[in-house]
DNA sequence: ACGTGACAAAAATACCACTTTTTTGTAGCA
DNA sequence: TGCTACAAAAAAGTGGTATTTTTGTCACGT
């Protein structure tokens, strides 16, 4: 069976053994948009095809770390307009997600899936900035800094 | 002024100058703990090192950005586990936040710094997990997916 | 210029009940 | 096997209100 013909996508219970997730979840997902296979049969049954498993294994990872799937929802549809030509934005990208937001990296930004805002903060940066601003304090800051012993700082824990 | 003895640190005007903070807000993160100044003259005035301006600095960005100082203190503190031996979490690293989270960049980790969480979710490493776990496919796969909208970006995230 | 304290406004959070979404189970059918 | 439909339980989201945190402004002392 492995190698006579075209593979023709990946039935649902293929997918439930390769990703975790339920036939349930995989049928609700497909009726309400957002995971659908890339293929269907003359029965009406699902095909999925490679790139569909990378973005469900996706998806249930994010699952998986609290992410809830009305985020995804929404992460894959502010996605779609950074990415319009793909049809499964999870699929291709590097993902970093707490339960709070989804983060994809693209062309060296991070953007924030769920509002579309991208930004990075680079701390380098801000290095640069400081000095250029105040030259003359470079070479004394140099030196200045070694005054200045590791204490750690403590924070309140009350003031939280 | 520029070169006749060891610089002692900023003092509150001088941060007010390059930080764009106000002096309300250096004087109240000093009392509860944000960012404390390295040093105090015996008079009891601030001296903020050039680390301590790093970690303003960052500071000021990420509230610029939607985070709530409350949250900034809660990364500040996961941030110390991680990192017990320095005084200013936010001096050293990269960050990449967005209005929900704060996250830190260490050793090729991504650490959710309001909860200590850390994660990455690398794409890439799904693909390998699926084609491991159905190695029969991968030949098949390959001629599978040629059958779908061909495949755009790939990413390159720039180096943490 | 700097720090402190007091008062008040603005911002953020916490907590509550309420609604919607998501998941899961069961059964029938192709 | 797989899809659909109906139903119920679990989880998440929503909105209003109280509470806390943060910031601004002013006065006073050093």
């Amino acid at each position: 069976m492995a190698n006579t013909r075209l593979h023709t996508g990946f039935s649902r219970q293929q997918v439930v053994n390769i990703t975790g997730l339920t036939a349930r979840q995989l049928n609700y997902w497909r009726r309400t948009e957002v995971i659908k296979p890339s293929a269907t049969t003359q029965g009406g049954h699902a095909r999925y095809s490679f790139t569909d498993l990378i973005a469900l294994k996706t998806v249930k990872q994010l699952l998986d770390h609290g992410v809830s799937l009305q985020k995804i929802r929404k992460s894959i549809l502010a996605l779609l307009q950074y990415l319009p030509l793909q049809q499964q934005p999870f699929s291709e990208l590097k993902v970093i997600a707490t339960g709070d937001v989804v983060l994809v990296f693209h062309q060296g930004m991070a953007l924030d899936a769920l509002t579309g805002q991208e930004w990075i903060l680079e701390v380098a940066e801000l290095e640069k900035e400081i000095v250029q601003q105040y030259p003359d304090t470079l070479q004394l800051v140099v030196e200045q800094d070694d005054l200045f012993e590791p204490n750690i700082t403590n924070i309140d824990r009350k003031a939280i």
